[in-house]
RNA sequence: GGGAGCUUAGCUCAGCUGGUUUAGAGCAUCUGCCUUACAAGCAGAGGGUCGGGGGUUCGAACCCCUCAGCUCCCACCA
């Protein structure tokens, strides 16, 4: 068969790296390159899942504005392990999600809109349609459906922008796999995993304290919550003995909760508080009896080492509270402001009423903030005529303490009790730990992560939230003759109605004229929690108990790839649904990728403003320099942003298209490989296809990366085309020995190029345009398949790494020679001496051709020498 | 307080279950070379007592103990 040789002339000087991916891109697409295709197996078999198909739990990104460098550096691992299986001839399920719904979105849609979502303004017909936001004015009120609609039209622009940066990047996904986490199919099956964990006994509905935050006004879970340092006061605060004659000194941090107080706290070991035990204390300005309980909970050293248990002050007070059985006063509104309540009304008992009611007023409708503000001013300088002294007479502490906050809000959370969905998982922690046995874990050190998390849990997963753009939760509830609402018998909808809206469509059995009237039907007016959906993922690609077929085939998925923060919320809680469905893992696998730091080494992230562009450096280094960079990492390591890497990946790029210009600019015929060199090299090749694979199996892309570059570039480029260069030119007269080469150094390209391939798609995939293409009958180097040491074979014996190792020795030789001597490579070497043992002798003869006519040398002196190695001095 | 990861050349990182490493790569630095695939290149050179200190071993960057520093997760709100 005689080669495709290229035109070099014709051939540009530099790679258009620009122009290239946005054509390889569209061919891509056009082509079908990345598709998955469902028939792929004719013979499948449900028994022996995953055999033939890798299936990818995509990430699916928050759509909230912009995708960041530490996006193209996960997303990039993931398709690097896509390719890399698509080439080993798995058929690869491989979809992007867009993850829209909630208060990211919500926010999002807000400020850019300059709209408010009011649950009391009317439905606009067409609203989009007829809709010019007003930046400037005050923010739009619009009704909840309304504002859904915005959500969803911003929702799918931010999807667009972040497709493109995906497809410029090269993800090799299947855009016909897409799904969004609010869409119809995403809603049905969140819907549907509701009414089966309600069937199965994992729901609860409780009216319990949780955490809020009065900002947003919903209730958060344990995974949405972070720590942050705050700067404090700690107070010392008075409370009264019965008689009123004596006091206690309490230390709070929060005296604003002085109306809430319903106890009084002490450990029972703490002699100092003895006397106090089973007795009454009177709160200061309120005049409210509290009870003095013990509890192991108190730490005799802290503040006064008796302390008031509010509800809820924090997560201890709902312990004490929840195991004293003490009564409940609520002064905090879901908005964050103190309520209306009566003293001396039943629960609101007082030794002084009036006085009680008059403190509380100047709090009443007050923030936190300002109602502590206020609170300080009247303990000390206000009392009421059964005080003896000021509650509050020392100046307080400062001290820095770590405060609850959800992780996107501004204020600190509270407990507030209020009426909310929960999944049972305090009591399944074993049975989740011995599911996250039987998955993979990459690196191992993730597992153990999900470990400590799970036998770390403190609450059942509070599931609803009291927000608009989510999945709504597909409940209705009774109305009984007197108005009364019968939460505890909630109707759900049949499967086959999904999805619904609860607030729209109408239960079976009732009338839409019944809706909030005696008699009729109320319905859940909460979404899900995010997680509650995107917990589902693999079964919204699956389709689940829509489609079962596929559902048998998707299901569970071969891959999760994901970031070691979200351990904690998406893996975890992806364990849990596949566990409670179906007693099953939701993936064989969890691939972990690390962070990326700016050079101060804190973690990249947009509200640290320190966040690079990704299509910045795409321009500057090429797509394929930029996910060489993040090839450049292993999977769970955190990695500093460093350019350095990218340029290298861009010089990669530049050498491997230059390389590939010489290789198949040689006119020639394949022929078979007979020339010592060729032969060497050729066995070369395949340690490095094993080695390759090896790595690659193992999910170890940087050391794929890093074996495949070394060679490409020490053995490849700067040794054997170094040394063949003159036998396969076209002025060798030696047929045989030039198409030897020739036929070598196609292979070796071929080769080299889909080792390549799964890191940098573009320059790969533009080289294989040129002749593999035709010659091979594949237009797509991506469709072919991955090197194997079979396809080497016939190059097997004897064993030639020999003579490479010589070959390699002696050109390094006359490299030195003429690096020393401040030689010109075109210099001619007049005479050298080469020592070498008897044994080499013989391989030295086969190379000698090569070598001499590299070196320009012209006279050879050999040297018997005793020693085994071989040089030239 | 509990858990995890990290500390190797000026920078970014390899070195996985101790012995082809008298410690490697790329970048950066210095020196030489326009060699018709590539100066967006090639070659050569310098540079590290592997965070400190102990120990185990014939042998330790690697295993154990200990100290120090960095990062993250969880707990800690009186």
């Amino acid at each position: 068969m005689n080669f495709n040789k290229i035109d070099v002339e014709k051939m540009p000087k530099h790679f258009d790296s620009a122009g290239k991916e946005k054509q390889w891109a569209k061919f891509w697409e056009e082509n079908n390159i990345y598709a998955y295709n469902p028939a792929y197996n004719p013979a499948y078999n449900p028994d022996k899942l995953h055999e033939d198909t890798f299936i990818v739990d995509t990430p699916p990104p928050t759509v909230s504005g912009s995708l960041h460098i530490g996006h193209v550096f996960s997303y990039s691992h993931t398709d690097f392990i896509a390719r890399y299986n698509r080439m080993k001839g798995k058929n690869i399920y491989y979809p992007m999600g867009w993850d829209d719904n909630g208060l990211p979105t919500e926010r999002r849609v807000q400020n850019y809109y300059n709209v408010h979502c009011d649950k009391n303004a009317h439905f606009i017909e067409n609203f989009i349609e007829n809709f010019t936001p007003d930046k400037n004015g005050n923010p739009l009120n619009i009704c909840r459906q309304n504002f859904i609609e915005l959500c969803s039209l911003l929702a799918r622009e931010d999807e667009k922008i972040y497709k493109q940066l995906w497809q410029r990047l090269g993800l090799s996904i299947d855009w016909k796999e897409e799904y969004s986490t609010i869409d119809v199919n995403s809603r049905k099956i969140a819907q549907y995993s509701f009414i089966d964990l309600y069937s199965k006994g994992h729901l609860y509905m409780s009216n319990a304290p949780i955490m809020w935050d009065v900002d947003f006004q919903t209730s958060i879970a344990q995974a949405e919550i972070e720590d942050r340092m705050l700067a404090g006061e700690m107070f010392r605060i008075l409370f009264f003995t019965e008689a009123l004659n004596e006091t206690v000194e309490i230390a709070t941090t929060r005296p604003e909760l002085i109306p809430a107080c319903v106890g009084v706290v002490v450990n029972p070991s703490d002699k100092r508080y003895e006397h106090l035990r089973g007795k009454t204390l009177i709160t200061p300005l309120f005049g409210v009896k509290v009870p003095v309980i013990t509890s192991d909970l108190v730490d005799v050293e802290k503040g006064t080492g008796i302390v008031m248990i509010c509800t809820f002050g924090d997560v201890t007070d709902v312990t004490w509270w929840r195991e004293n059985n003490l009564l409940l006063r609520q002064v905090l509104g879901f908005n964050g402001r103190f309520q209306a309540i009566r003293f001396g009304e039943k629960g609101w008992e007082s030794i002084d009423s009036a006085k009680a009611n008059e403190c509380y007023s100047r709090l009443q409708g007050k923030t936190i903030f300002s109602a502590k503000k206020e609170m300080l001013e009247m303990l000390k300088s206000d009392k009421p005529s059964w005080q003896h002294l000021y509650a509050l007479q020392s100046e307080p502490a400062k001290l820095e303490r770590m405060v609850k906050y959800y992780e996107k809000g501004d204020k600190p959370i509270e407990f507030i009790p209020s009426r909310q969905w929960f999944v049972k998982i305090l009591d399944k922690k074993e049975e989740l730990l011995q599911k996250g046995e039987q998955i993979a874990w990459e690196p191992h050190f993730a597992k153990i992560r999900f470990e400590e998390w799970t036998k770390n849990l403190a609450f059942d997963w509070n599931i609803s939230r009291q927000r608009y753009f989510g999945v709504p939760i597909p409940v209705w509830y009774p109305i009984d003759d007197n108005g009364a609402i019968l939460f505890e018998q909630p109707i759900l909808p049949a499967a086959d109605r999904l999805p619904i809206d609860p607030t729209i469509d109408t239960p079976a059995g009732y009338q839409a004229s019944q809706r909030d009237k005696n008699g009729g039907f109320t319905s859940e007016p909460d979404v899900f929690d995010t997680w509650f959906t995107s917990s589902l993922t693999p079964q919204l690609n699956s389709k689940w108990i829509f489609d079962e077929n596929r559902h048998k085939k998707l299901f569970p998925a071969t891959i999760r790839p994901q970031s070691h923060e979200i351990i904690r919320t998406w893996a975890f809680y992806t364990i849990v649904k596949a566990h409670l469905h179906e007693n099953t893992i939701p993936w064989e696998r969890v691939l972990i990728s690390g962070w990326i730091l700016d050079p101060d080494r804190k973690k990249m992230s947009k509200s640290k403003g320190n966040v690079e562009t990704p299509e910045i450096w795409m321009d500057h280094y090429t797509a394929d320099g930029v996910r060489y960079w993040a090839a450049k990492a292993k999977l769970g390591v955190d990695t500093a942003f460093d350019i350095n890497v990218m340029k290298n990946g861009a010089r990669l790029v530049t050498k491997l298209f230059n390389a590939a210009k010489f290789v198949l600019a040689h006119e020639g015929q394949s022929a078979e490989i007979v020339n010592e060199l060729d032969k060497a090299f050729i066995q070369e090749l395949r340690g490095l296809v094993l080695r390759v694979s090896k790595y690659l199996d193992g999910f170890d892309h940087a050391s794929a990366l890093q074996e495949a570059e070394t060679f490409f570039w020490n053995i490849f480029t700067d040794s054997y085309i170094e040394l063949v260069k003159k036998r396969a030119a076209v002025e060798n007269s030696n047929a045989q020995q030039r198409n030897s080469a020739i036929t070598t150094l196609r292979i070796g390209l071929e080769v080299i190029l889909k080792l390549f391939a799964p890191f940098l798609p573009y320059i790969t995939e533009e080289i294989w345009s040129w002749s593999f293409a035709a010659e091979k009958n594949e237009k797509s180097i991506h469709l072919s398949s991955f090197p194997t040491v079979s396809d080497l074979e016939a190059i097997k014996t004897p064993d030639y790494s020999q003579s490479y190792k010589l070959a390699l020795s002696l050109l390094n030789d006359i490299k030195r020679y003429k690096a020393l001597n401040n030689l010109s490579y075109s210099s001619n070497i007049p005479k050298i001496n080469l020592e070498i043992g008897s044994e080499s002798l013989q391989i030295y003869q086969l190379l000698q051709d090569d070598l001499v006519a590299y070196g320009r040398i012209e006279n050879v002196q050999i040297t018997d020498s005793s020693s085994k190695e071989a040089s030239f001095v």
